[in-house]
DNA sequence: TTATTTTATTAAACTGGTTTAATCAGTTTC
DNA sequence: GAAACTGATTAAACCAGTTTAATAAAATAA
């Protein structure tokens, strides 16, 4: 029962992979063989600060936030749901101690394939390499987004747009680390929320 | 002797690539074969909104601002100086009119290479494919570290960094473009560096 | 079910920025 | 060398956020 849920996962996985670049079906499987499945539970910790980040991640189920504390506060950079991949970037690429808290805000299942077994099998193949590269490029247009609505827009336009966007996050995840995403103080968020509800009434 | 000079620029690009991996000689010469040089006089736009953007882009001189209008007001993202890579990436990628400017603040040299040659070489050379992937790896590291700064930093705090990283770029770029790059006013950025200013002495 | 803890709201005082407008200093242009 | 621009500073009024603290509401545990 378990082995079939978990088939299912995978079978995400590779259309994910396959939305980015055609791979050989053999050549797919031997990949989708190095990821091992990790269940984490609400609340776990998948990667602590001084952790070296040896994996690179994909979330099949629920939601990892992704967030370092600043002087006591935490600080969120990302929420990690279905289907997309993730990881501590900086510390995966230049093998340092993480700064960051990878945790689980749900019950949550990722798959991870280690650092090793990813650029080997880069370097072995062309095509998981065209992978690579256009996940990439699309890790970056999805950040360089996000840098241009912090130069464009107000606080409460951002909230906005996450609510439109990914009405599910707020649902699934407490507001003060919605606020904190938004670089905002709970209770600013709050007097933001009253402005718009004040405002749509009427 | 505007041969030797341009050579000399060329140089500066390969060792740049060869930074990222091993690129084999000759279909790394075949490649710098594919660049051409432009000279972009000070004020003079390379993009501007509603072009189509059809290349990638190296500086080997000179300095690229990077920046759009926002209800009349400029709204710089980044600024790109020498041995560094770039284009609008948005519009490059989904091949859609550019809403940016990529204006040279100097006289600039860059070396520009179209997108069907780049896409295609990809396509044939795996060197050259991890090329691109790894530099659009250190893209996006650049710009987290932007994002992470732009949610734990305060202005004052991030005109002093760029002060210290970048203290070129106050020399060579006039304070109000500076300004919109950390999401300041020019009346803004005023009164921090004179908050500095103020602090320091005694 | 009640008690406890966690999360969200509200209020009041404050702060680091904005906007607008005036002034000042350097550069260009003629 | 005066006139005309461009860029930077200053001042005053304003505003969207913060901080701190109290309260309310919701979730969790006993």
């Amino acid at each position: 029962m378990t082995s079939t849920v978990s088939k299912d996962y995978l079978k995400n996985l590779k259309n994910k992979i396959l939305s980015y670049t055609e791979v050989d079906e053999d050549l797919l499987n031997h990949w989708l063989g190095y990821y091992k499945r990790i269940d984490v539970k609400k609340g776990d910790t998948l990667i602590s600060p001084g952790q070296m980040v040896e994996h690179f991640y994909y979330v099949a189920k629920g939601c990892i936030y992704y967030y370092k504390l600043e002087e006591g506060e935490q600080k969120v950079l990302e929420f990690y749901t279905e289907d997309i991949f993730f990881t501590d970037l900086p510390a995966y690429v230049k093998e340092t101690p993480s700064d960051y808290y990878l945790k689980a805000s749900e019950n949550t299942i990722v798959y991870a394939i280690s650092k090793s077994d990813g650029e080997n099998s880069f370097k072995k193949s062309h095509q998981l390499e065209r992978f690579g590269r256009l996940s990439m490029q699309e890790a970056f247009m999805k950040i360089f987004t996000r840098v241009e609505r912090l130069s464009n827009r107000t606080n409460e336009e951002r909230y906005l747009r996450l609510l439109e966007k990914r009405p599910d996050l707020l649902q699934r995840v407490p507001q003060y680390l919605i606020a904190s995403y938004l670089g905002l103080t709970p209770v600013g968020l709050s007097k933001i929320r009253k402005r718009i509800s004040i405002s749509q009434q009427s």
